[in-house]
DNA sequence: GGTTTTACTGAATCGCTGTTCAGTTAGCTT
DNA sequence: AAGCTAACTGAACAGCGATTCAGTAAAACC
């Protein structure tokens, strides 16, 4: 039998949990379920992993990490940054399988009472607002983006209108879309009969169109 | 030790459920703690609920119907529209603790497997939908709420102009703004420190006011 | 007051699954 | 080629927790 070098037995590992994750859910994940996806011993996984909850843990930062590797390198074209803004938004949002999104509901379940998963997701979540709001303020500089309207909500809020730089707005603009965002993929699932994936594209666009008229 | 009917006890039962999943999560909910928590054996509720699954299931769509109760009871008033879509917003929204919100966001997460949660939630999605769906038909009827938005956002979908009734643009509306509500809630659980709930409540005034100008 | 129904319990069962551990062997080092 | 390190396994363990079941006693009913 082939043997493998821990790290890579590990990114395997992690892979397979994952997937495991998205087909089953994590009510039923079972170490030994992950080790017959690769063929492998339940005490392999725990010798790499020393415990499921980390095994899980790690897979949930393994998954979020992959995803923002992509979404990053969308935001590093050398297209317009409406542009890239929008293929970021379309990385994110649910378009083809719903599967790929149940894991994160998962996730936020698991997170609610594990502060280990609980920080992996909000690292995970700075991290995309990072990434929104840095086209965000790179569009607003080369004036493809207004802010006319994001300047206004954020002045009507009890912050009082001094204080508030653009990038502050900008990151309060990636937080309301992003909110949205996860809003709509819990609809997909729960209700896909009433929004279909190319109505909810065009209202992901009519948002950002008017957050950022 | 007092006997009660077996409907009161099946009340008893499933608040204290639900209490249970609200402080620990459904991960850890143990039959012996809901039982605990009245001072009974757990022979008790495996009595009145067969299976610990179908508890669970019977809990999520108790407390469901009672957030429900409460919002049509507030979409009942005599204020005028905007108001009680307010109130009625209000009420949906994580204002106060985010613990009455942990729920539901365990809920989804058991819904992605289980057919019995998930159908549950799809039901009780659409009474929410209806509930503002109504409202918002009756504010447009009053003339309190414009449409302006709404409809250039659904002719711009792949639907077409034609054959969109009113109450389908109603329904729509309803989508995004519980779509937007719950990406929100899920954004105070992950990262409190970016959102306060203020803040929280003037995003989600201005996103209606922006449906219904 | 006796009988029946039915809420209720305690203790035992039983399956499941994470984890341990003693041992095996592949593959590198020298 | 010998030896060491580290990946890997199989079988056993262990604990948890849902479910069962035989039995008890309140109510409800007559």
């Amino acid at each position: 039998m082939s043997r493998k070098s821990a790290s890579v037995r590990r990114e395997e590992i992690l892979a397979a949990t994952v997937e495991e994750i998205e087909s089953t859910g994590l009510r039923t994940l079972r170490v030994a379920d992950v080790a017959a996806r690769l063929g492998l011993s339940p005490s392999l996984v725990i010798y790499h992993f020393v415990t499921k909850e980390a095994l899980v843990a790690a897979a949930f930062a393994h998954a979020g990490e992959n995803d923002l590797y992509r979404a990053r390198r969308l935001a590093a074209t050398r297209k317009p940054a409406a542009q890239r803004l929008r293929d970021v938004v379309q990385w994110y949002m649910p378009t083809g399988s719903t599967r790929s999104w149940k894991i994160w509901i998962d996730g936020w379940s698991a997170g609610l009472f594990d502060d280990g998963v609980k920080s992996t997701f909000s690292i995970l979540d700075r991290e995309w607002k990072t990434i929104l709001s840095e086209l965000i303020v790179a569009g607003l500089e080369v004036q493809e983006f207004r802010f006319s309207h994001a300047r206004e909500v954020t002045e009507a809020s009890a912050n009082g209108p001094t204080g508030t730089t653009v990038s502050e707005m900008a990151d309060d603009c990636a937080t309301r879309i992003l909110a949205y965002l996860d809003g709509l993929a819990v609809q997909l699932i729960f209700n896909p009969e009433s929004v279909s994936p190319e109505t909810l594209s065009s209202w992901v666009d009519a948002f950002v169109a008017r957050e950022l008229e």
